[in-house]
DNA sequence: CTGAAAGCGCTAACAA
DNA sequence: TTGTTAGCGCTTTCAG
């Protein structure tokens, strides 16, 4: 042990821990030692002893698409970074509803989005655990989040359509049982609704973010007698499914239907058209998530921190003004 | 404390880690108390006390894109998977070469493909840490591997492509600094050499994945004097941005130009033609890692395993006999 | 089958 | 500034 190498023993422990009480002569001894012993402090010792717990929990629930939805990855992606640079120990946990993380190997714990998973929240506030949800406003419960403003994000897709002179817009929803879903729903409903312009109930498609269930959708909507002039979808995955259909059917994006979606995934590059759509910031959310619970984690008491992130227009080819002609 | 609640203590820990050697009666009052204090034993001091640790980091490379590939996502779900049913922890590490996991803090490793982090291995290995090495023939190393066949499935591809009746194929390779890269290629060549089928070496396009990448390849392949009759993409998301590009250019993909990609992802099918493919199991092979790793923890000492798993052709729309009439 | 007691490797007062 | 000394909450001999 580096204790023998030299001549103390929580004078190591302060070296570790870069306390200034050490002096230039010990430290460099004792920093000597552990290169020399490749020396590295038993996090389980250290964690124990402390209190301390340098580690966040993430949990994410693992229902089938979850993980190669864009969203998913950008959530990990951020979230993975900013542990990276924090120094934290990222214990990651697929949930699926039951099977709750331990809530003693981590010092905090990052729910990314819940939906089956209340409980588990609930079950970590109580016990104290310092929690962050992300993309769920839950006002109910007394847990921070920082969330994408969902219904921001509709009304912005909403009035984009509308100000182009679109009347007869169509939505093709996410799943709704997500609050994202619901929400963006929402605001696109309510936009269309203080600007008096109807949207009959088969223009609100329910799908659930993928391509499979935008397909079905699209076709619904294409065989109606009165078709939409432009289409809100929920995600890009699903508006560009439905830029192929309609393709398909020798209609054209953006000259005979408009189609603006949700995200700015990769999925808005490549295809035919690049795709019009509502950029959320995920990758943002998720660091700054990180960097909150951390606080959260080092300060005991903080004030609750309920963050919404707007949402951003990105403009490219699949919008148009609605063909007068037809 | 569950202790005073009944009368005992050790017995308490023998009862959590469900030994035999409890009566019946103890037993109960135990598990009524721990159900009743909502007891989670702490992880760090039943670590510390053991020398056991019941979790497995994963390190992944963190190069862009990384996460949006198809790959990374089947990984980080088949581990994450296994890791669920197996209770085990899964520290998630994205590394950058250095800033290496502490090797203290899990039981094993998973590396998922080591590009610049072959010395983090070493150390692992040199610390005595079990080790499994994902999609690496790492046979240079004192380790556990499990891999996807990669030359087997260029060989597949060019077969599949050559036994079809194409003389000029091409290909457009993934990123050559990782071993997939290579042998793809490799196997290509080398199937093709046997068949004296020559592949010029304009044919040969290096890409690393991206769709960018591809779509640089296949611009310079529909350039040549001499165009190809087929083209071998070292993945899907290639395969299918080389489709693309094809289509733009007014030629039909699989009458004038056949593609075969690798993975079998989901861009194999959605687009306007279903994409032949060599599928890798990838969400088994990460799975497999997982539950050897932790047999490999637990009996200290194991034959090393080094597993490779067959890729397999699945066969769509995007190949077709060339066309004669040429 | 069960309790007592000695640590696991470290941190954190407390003296010195 | 430093060493000494208790534990952190559990597992694990070792008696009984």
């Amino acid at each position: 042990m580096a204790r023998r190498a030299k001549v103390s023993i929580a004078t190591v422990s302060r070296v570790i821990n870069n306390l200034p009480s050490v002096n230039q002569e010990n430290r460099a001894k004792v920093e000597e030692a552990i290169a020399h012993l490749k020396f590295i402090p038993n996090v389980n010792a250290q964690r124990l002893a402390s209190g301390q717990n340098n580690s966040i929990g993430l949990v994410m629930p693992g229902y089938p698409g979850m993980f190669h939805s864009f969203y998913a990855i950008e959530i990990i992606r951020g979230i993975g970074h900013a542990c990276e640079t924090l120094h934290l120990d990222l214990v990651f946990h697929i949930t699926n509803g039951f099977n709750p993380i331990n809530y003693n190997a981590v010092g905090g714990i990052i729910f990314a989005d819940i939906i089956e998973n209340r409980k588990q929240v609930e079950e970590a506030v109580s016990r104290g655990i310092p929690c962050m949800i992300i993309n769920n406003q839950a006002d109910d419960l007394e847990v921070d989040y920082i969330a994408v403003d969902n219904r921001l994000g509709g009304e912005i897709a909403a009035d984009y359509l509308f100000s182009l002179g679109h009347r007869k817009i169509a939505t093709v929803t996410g799943n709704l049982n997500t609050q994202a879903g619901a929400l963006r729903l929402d605001g696109f409903k309510q936009y269309l609704d203080k600007k008096k312009c109807e949207v009959p109930e088969d223009y609100i498609c329910k799908g659930d973010y993928s391509r499979r269930s935008a397909h079905l959708a699209i076709e619904k909507l294409l065989a109606l007698k009165e078709r939409p002039t432009a289409i809100f979808a929920a995600s890009d995955e699903m508006a560009s499914e439905i830029i192929g259909v309609i393709f398909e059917t020798g209609l054209k994006v953006p000259e005979d239907i408009s189609v603006i979606g949700f995200d700015d995934g990769p999925s808005c590059l490549f295809g035919t058209v690049g795709l019009t759509t509502v950029k959320q910031p995920l990758f943002e959310m998720a660091e700054k998530a990180v960097r909150l619970l951390y606080t959260a984690i080092q300060n005991k008491e903080t004030d609750r921190q309920r963050l919404t992130l707007p949402p951003q227009l990105v403009i490219r080819e699949s919008c148009l003004t609605p063909n007068r002609s037809k």
